[in-house]
DNA sequence: ATCAAGGTAAACACCT
DNA sequence: TAGGTGTTTACCTTGA
């Protein structure tokens, strides 16, 4: 979690390290605004305009560093560090002030510079820093409006240069182009101030008002507090204003545009107000997205209004437009239900942060060990646990003790398709070793692999098999029940993501298992060496796990009992929260039904071995085994085959739970082992 | 502690 | 010769 913070932290910073070379940026929406009101050639008008407003920013800079050095100086002369910095206060408030005029990011040496000679009180160095943050929040959305700019005016070039009858009409055209791609980039803005706030960032804004500026308040008057506020947040205002300066849409512009300046502060920065006037003002704020965004339309779809309780019928997105300045106007109704709306998501919010907690706290006690508690658990993790098996308590607390012993191990995150896997989540499953369904003798069955076939094609995620089982499968999936090694290979990438990686490691294995299981014939064919599966051999892998543990197995019949209760419960449980996670639609694959079906076929398994042993005469195997005739081994069965206790193989016994009720083939009765 | 099973790595031989 | 295939061995981890 550290790491990851560490990086946000570091992105954050690089983006602020681009942002302080392009805090024109900025200005160039400022200068939009001017490109735009002569409704003519906005592209030629911004360049100028942008150039003026980045010489106004450097004239800025340079003012607020002398400034600054002249405050130093002072400083110096006066007799440096006094413990009453409110005293210095008038005298201080200038580089305060001027710093945050600038819409530049103090570099590091200056801040260090301020910080060394103290020319700042703390709270003025509080306020300083609030408001570089606030400043680098902006710049990290520079980058993002010179390209919507860029785009803008590719745009608008591209109409001029097409048409030229009609000349008016293509004005209103690039003005109203103009209009969206500026209310779409406000909403953009938004949206990326709020997700910085939901990432680490989140105290810049909250906590701005309420903790670094109360000291200031003491020593300051309000309409200095409001022209700081308004000087910090300054190129966002501007941002705004210029979008709906030049709007006929009916935005807070109208609020803005015609407001003093401390209003606008207010507005514009809900922050502004210190504690409790905010509150008036909130809703204004948060009505804006619901009122201003055009392009990526949250309120306009299928030809219709989606503002809440409206549903009008728009034919095309101007004329929804239209419908929403007419209709869903900053008034006191809009205003109402974007206050009921808020209350809605905040519900919706809540209870996702409970059921995220309560699938963390199902996973803590499935011993699915969270790597990662910033991020919400991953269903895919949890379902791969889960199915990783009854070893979820087994193969979980590995994962993190074990090291891998592949160096090759490094798993990158690899999301595809609809699948929600996360990094972390990919970290959780490298090459672990454990033992998998195999071990109680329950190789893969058609069912298991059809079930969650999906989900391991497109999850990295190391299939709970062992190589042996996964090779028979890909045998026994192939239509002559035969295949080369390359086929074999093929099989394993096509279907396991897991197996698109790492593949020296894995193909050896592959290699490797085909040669040492006996289980594993290879068969010269024309066109070369085929393997088939003998299933004789296969089935007498390994048998002797769960050996007459009476208790034991009695839990797992009554385990397996409830298995169908379990999966009831666990889809009740979403039903119950109305999570529609966890389908297929959302998740691409695995749904409850297979986790479940993945359990059940566990404890089947389990149980079958169970009942095998307890018939010592007969192991019975499950049905899905013998799923069709093996071929025969060419050679000679190895005479000293080490199973030999358990070489009596035997036809079916299976129990009658097996859902996998194929055909049990008389299989002959391996009389070659000795 | 021991053993069996599985996973991984590597060396080696053979073949194309 | 390089690469694929196949075999074998060694070592490790895990669970019984």
């Amino acid at each position: 979690m550290m790491q990851e913070s560490g990086t946000e932290t570091k992105s954050n910073g690089s983006a602020i390290q681009n942002g302080s070379s392009g805090g024109n940026h900025l200005l160039e929406c400022g200068s939009l605004r001017e490109g735009r009101s002569n409704g003519e050639t906005p592209a030629v008008d911004v360049g100028t305009a942008d150039l003026a407003h980045v010489q106004q920013q450097q004239q800025a800079l340079q003012v607020a560093r002398q400034l600054l050095l002249q405050q130093q100086q002072q400083q110096q002369v006066s007799g440096l560090k006094s413990p009453k910095r409110n005293d210095k206060q008038p005298a201080l408030q200038v580089p305060v002030s001027v710093a945050m005029m600038t819409p530049q990011v103090i570099t590091p040496q200056q801040m260090q510079q301020i910080l060394q000679q103290q020319v700042l009180s703390p709270q003025q160095l509080q306020v300083l820093l609030q408001q570089q943050q606030a400043l680098m929040l902006q710049q990290q959305l520079q980058e993002f409006y010179k390209k919507q700019q860029e785009q803008l005016q590719l745009q608008l070039l591209q109409q001029h240069a097409g048409k030229q009858p009609k000349e008016q009409q293509q004005v209103a055209t690039q003005q109203l182009a103009f209009q969206q791609q500026l209310l779409q980039m406000q909403q953009l803005q938004q949206q990326h101030l709020l997700s910085l706030q939901r990432q680490g960032l989140l105290t810049i804004q909250p906590g701005q008002p309420a903790l670094p500026l109360q000291p200031l308040t003491q020593g300051m008057i309000p309409t200095e507090l409001q022209q700081l506020w308004k000087e910090v947040t300054s190129a966002h205002t501007t941002e705004e204003t210029t979008g709906n300066n030049h709007s006929s849409l009916d935005l807070t512009t109208t609020c803005v545009s015609s407001s003093a300046p401390s209003k606008t502060s207010l507005i514009m920065n809900p922050h502004a107000s210190t504690n409790g006037q905010l509150s008036v003002h909130t809703p204004k704020r948060e009505s804006l997205p619901h009122e201003e965004h055009p392009h990526s339309h949250p309120l306009y779809g299928h030809g219709v209004c989606k503002w809440p309780g409206c549903e009008a019928v728009c034919e095309d997105f101007q004329s929804f437009l239209k419908h929403l300045n007419s209709e869903h106007a900053l008034d006191d109704r809009s205003t109402a239900q974007c206050r009921v709306q808020m209350q809605v998501v905040q519900q919706l919010e809540l209870q996702l942060a409970k059921d995220k907690e309560r699938l963390q706290a199902m996973m803590t006690h499935l011993h699915v060990k969270s790597t990662e508690p910033k991020t919400a658990p991953q269903p895919l993790n949890l379902v791969s646990s889960v199915t990783l098996s009854k070893s979820a308590s087994e193969a979980s607390p590995q994962s993190l003790p074990h090291t891998p012993t592949t160096p090759t191990a490094p798993i990158t995150p690899v999301t595809q398709g609809p699948s929600v896997i996360t990094t972390t989540s990919m970290h959780t499953v490298g090459p672990i070793r454990r033992r998998y369904s195999d071990k109680y003798n329950v190789p893969i069955s058609s069912a298991d692999i059809a079930q969650n076939q999906e989900f391991y094609k497109n999850a990295e995620v190391r299939p709970p098999f062992t190589y042996a089982s996964l090779i028979r499968q890909a045998i026994l999936e192939s239509p002559e029940k035969q295949l080369t090694l390359n086929e074999i290979y093929n099989w394993f990438t096509r279907m396991f993501a897991y197996f698109r990686r790492n593949a020296a490691t894995w193909k050896n294995a592959v290699r490797h298992n085909l040669s040492l299981h006996k289980c594993f014939v290879r068969v010269e064919n024309v066109k070369g060496a085929v393997w088939t599966v003998d299933e004789v051999e296969f089935q007498k892998r390994r048998p002797q796990k769960i050996s007459g543990n009476p208790s034991l197995i009695k839990n797992m019949q009554t385990s397996h009992a409830y298995c169908t209760p379990l999966n009831a419960a666990l889809q009740a449980s979403m039903a119950e929260n109305s999570i529609p996670l966890y389908t297929t639609a959302s998740m691409g694959n695995p749904t409850l039904g297979n986790l479940a079906s993945a359990i059940r076929e566990e404890l089947n398994g389990a149980m079958e071995h169970t009942n095998s042993n307890e018939s010592d005469s007969s192991p019975g195997r499950s049905p899905l085994q013998a799923v069709h005739p093996v071929h025969v081994k060419e050679e000679p069965l190895d005479p000293e085959e080490a199973e030999g206790p358990l070489s009596l193989v035997t036809t079916a016994n299976h129990s009658p739970d097996f859902d996998h009720d194929r055909d049990y083939e008389d299989e002959p009765v391996n009389e070659d082992m000795e």
